[in-house]
DNA sequence: TGTACATCAGTGAACGCGCGTTCACTGATGTAC
DNA sequence: TGTACATCAGTGAACGCGCGTTCACTGATGTAC
């Protein structure tokens, strides 16, 4: 007898076909992206266990070890994924704004920050209170996304806006409030809705700049 | 055979002397004190276990049933106890400065919050990560130290000092920067140093006075 | 063309582990008569 | 004063569970000759 009803397939009765030779490579997405939804409906790292990502894949809990060495790795390669997609979202926002509107520029980032964070907590506690991601040497994953912030404020330096912090510092200002305030949303520390977060961290925007600016 | 050795008398050979009739009680502190203690060392939440704790405490897992109905009800203890610790020290702080002196209060004070939680992390982290808190009615355990700073930043309001926010929404920003500062220093997101964070949330405190504020 | 074999994607079953919780108990200290 | 009993602090042993990981395997698809 097993020891445990691990197969998706035994709940949701979809026997998964079996990749086409020499596709083995797909299921390390499958993987990925089952982790992914899993995250996100419950929201917490530690409801990300390899049965619990196997079983949400379908497939069985060792197959997973075909694809990453341990748990470790897996998370590890969620994290990478998940970071790839913020990026991807503020760089989308930044472009998405007149290249004059140097200020909007920055606005823009920040809100798809926070609205990234806002609509997936699970994805951003994991990217942002996980102690899983510190890989010692080399730059941070969130680095990018900090340097994003930097130039966009290096921008508005340039284009002639008083800024009562250099740029570099702006940024982590602006940046640590940012994470401030929807980490302790996801505390539910609060019941902020989603546009009032947007506010605040307009608001920080506009504490950073000085008073009468561009 | 047992399935397992709980004790740590197993460990550290000092088989604890029970408490005396009518004492009871004071086991309850003793979990609490071995709770606190265990998740200072380990520093996250998972690493807070009914087995690991009765370990630290040098009893057994099913002695700590007579005093909390469960696990949870054991986190919740740990909480408020975390909580009143914080704010007596950000009390203390408050005192500590010349009560003329409204800004270096409110400073004292969010620095007293930045220390608690860069001394405590494990301790901070459970009380700002948690979702073991939510209480759903009745105010969150947060909300006395937040009252706490809005007072300090009305008495600044009072005294004179130009804000570039209404006190509580200065006082919502600057505890948001700072919880934002910590928690990103807990997920070694960067390398600063303790006076680098103190500094940081300085910072935002004039950030958050008119420029020639007093 | 058929056939033996290699390669691939993926699995079933088991392992040892630590967890939260329950329950009947032990032995020391107090109380009633 | 002695003794039977109640009350207390705390325990030993077991339960069922889900976890991460390993290992020998299965069966389908390709390749060599």
């Amino acid at each position: 007898m097993p020891d445990e009803l691990d197969r998706a397939a035994d709940l949701d009765l979809a026997p998964r076909t079996r990749n086409p030779w020499g596709q083995g490579e797909r299921l390390r997405t499958e993987i990925l992206t089952a982790a992914a939804r899993l995250i996100s409906e419950l929201g917490s790292e530690q409801a990300l266990t390899v049965r619990g990502i196997a079983r949400a894949a379908g497939i069985a809990p060792a197959s997973i070890y075909q694809h990453f060495a341990d748990k470790t790795a897996l998370v590890r390669g969620l994290l990478a994924y998940d970071y790839e997609l913020l990026l991807a979202a503020m760089l989308a926002a930044d472009e998405s704004v007149p290249a004059a509107d140097v200020v909007g520029r920055v606005r823009a980032q920040m809100r798809a920050y926070c609205r990234f964070g806002i609509d997936n907590p699970g994805h951003y506690r994991l990217m942002l209170s996980s102690r899983v991601g510190r890989s010692e040497l080399g730059e941070r994953p969130q680095d990018p996304l900090v340097r994003l912030v930097v130039e966009a404020f290096e921008r508005c330096a340039a284009a002639g806006c008083a800024l009562r912090q250099p740029a570099r510092r702006a940024a982590i200002t602006v940046f640590v409030g940012a994470h401030g305030r929807v980490a302790l949303w996801h505390a539910d520390a609060d019941e902020t809705t989603a546009e009032q977060i947007v506010e605040f961290v307009d608001d920080l925007v506009s504490l950073v700049l000085a008073d009468q600016a561009c």
